[in-house]
DNA sequence: TGTACATCAGTGAACGCGCGTTCACTGATGTAC
DNA sequence: TGTACATCAGTGAACGCGCGTTCACTGATGTAC
């Protein structure tokens, strides 16, 4: 009944060896970027020989490819969240800077490689990261367009004003992880700051509008 | 009258080779990571033997420290047109994103560098970027104070739009290298848009002061 | 259920390579007299 | 101006090390009969 982990199917065991590596190597990469990682060195964290290290990915590149989409996870689980929250919060703005700042805190080494890496050194890695960000401020698109329904405000200048607001954020988000936990103040600073960024933006919203 | 380079001092080679170091590396700097170029690699591409390279610096670590200062030049040089620029010209967001331009094209290694290593491996390089990029950040602070003097700004959020807008620029920086300038057009919507972004910072500021 | 064979995750030796750093040196430039 | 010595940017051999990758292998797990 009680199967030891020994007792695994050989899929199984390899499957768990592979997701070794990729959480091995996140945690490496929140202290140094991912080009300067050796594939030894990740073996040797993850309990296998450097030779075993292909049986899962071609190349520490193939496996910087692969964390990018497992980092995205919390990214895309913010957006869920944030269309949730919409209905449970009054006030949209500090109801996402909550939502980040929970994330973050979750989530660090996911956020740390997602940040680090997307302007890094291996081309794969920015590019994967490039198109998952454009996702995501696709998705805020949608949403400002619902909440300026009415407005007269054009695709084109919802896409500029969501941008803005996933710079905003990823700044944040940077700034977060800069303060390294150890200073909780500092943490609230950022939010608050950051809260301000969103609101000065909204209000910069509302008053486009009148401009030609 | 006319001395042959080889006749300099040897003061004067030793800075050239010094420079020839520096200006080597951040070539190399613009296509990988710092974290990923080796000291023999430079002194290679300087033309001596690596063991000299010690002659003019600790480490490359110590190297890319040095290059910070030098990287930031443009962007102090950026801030003076800028100033100057406002006696010039009507629209100041234009302008500023014109210099913008301006510098990004006729230093792409520096910015290159600047925006790459912001995040990078290296502790000090990133310690002296944050500080650089601080100060540019204040003389914003003060620039807006001046524009917006008689409403009720204070210093705080002042800082807080300031800051905004130097991420909103530094995203437009790393968005232009990216085109890698061949294409232009990609160029001219970057700009286009990185307007638009600081021209809705600029109306939210307008409608901040009749808040609480 | 038992047997014979196939699969394949992980092993371990070996390779050639570029690395950072040490060391004693060379020879042109600089300085003191 | 000429000579004797000091300085020091750059040289070249040497080192030990960790790297990515190859290869033939082992032995537990899986499959066919």
């Amino acid at each position: 009944m009680t199967e030891r982990p020994e007792s695994r199917s050989r899929a199984e065991r390899k499957e768990r060896t592979r997701q070794r590596l990729l959480d091995v190597t996140l945690h490496l990469v929140t202290e140094r970027s991912l080009a300067s990682i050796s594939l030894r060195e990740v073996a040797r964290d993850a309990g296998i020989v450097p030779t075993a290290f292909y049986r899962h990915f071609a190349s520490m590149d193939a496996l910087g490819v692969e964390l990018v989409d497992e980092s995205m996870r919390p990214l895309r689980q913010m957006i869920r969240d944030a269309r949730r929250g919409r209905v449970t919060h009054s006030d949209i703005i500090a109801e996402t800077v909550e939502i980040l700042a929970k994330q973050v805190r979750e989530h660090p080494d996911q956020f740390s490689f997602l940040t680090r890496e997307r302007f890094g050194g291996v081309a794969a890695v920015r590019r994967a990261i490039a198109t998952e960000l454009r996702l995501f401020t696709s998705d805020l698109t949608v949403d400002l367009a619902r909440l300026t329904a009415g407005y007269d405000w054009t695709t084109d200048d919802l896409e500029m004003a969501a941008d803005l607001m996933v710079t905003a954020m990823l700044n944040t988000v940077m700034d977060l992880l800069e303060t390294d936990g150890r200073h909780p103040e500092d943490a609230a600073a950022i939010l608050e700051l950051s809260e301000r960024q969103l609101r000065l933006i909204a209000l910069g919203m509302g008053a486009w509008r009148s401009k030609p």
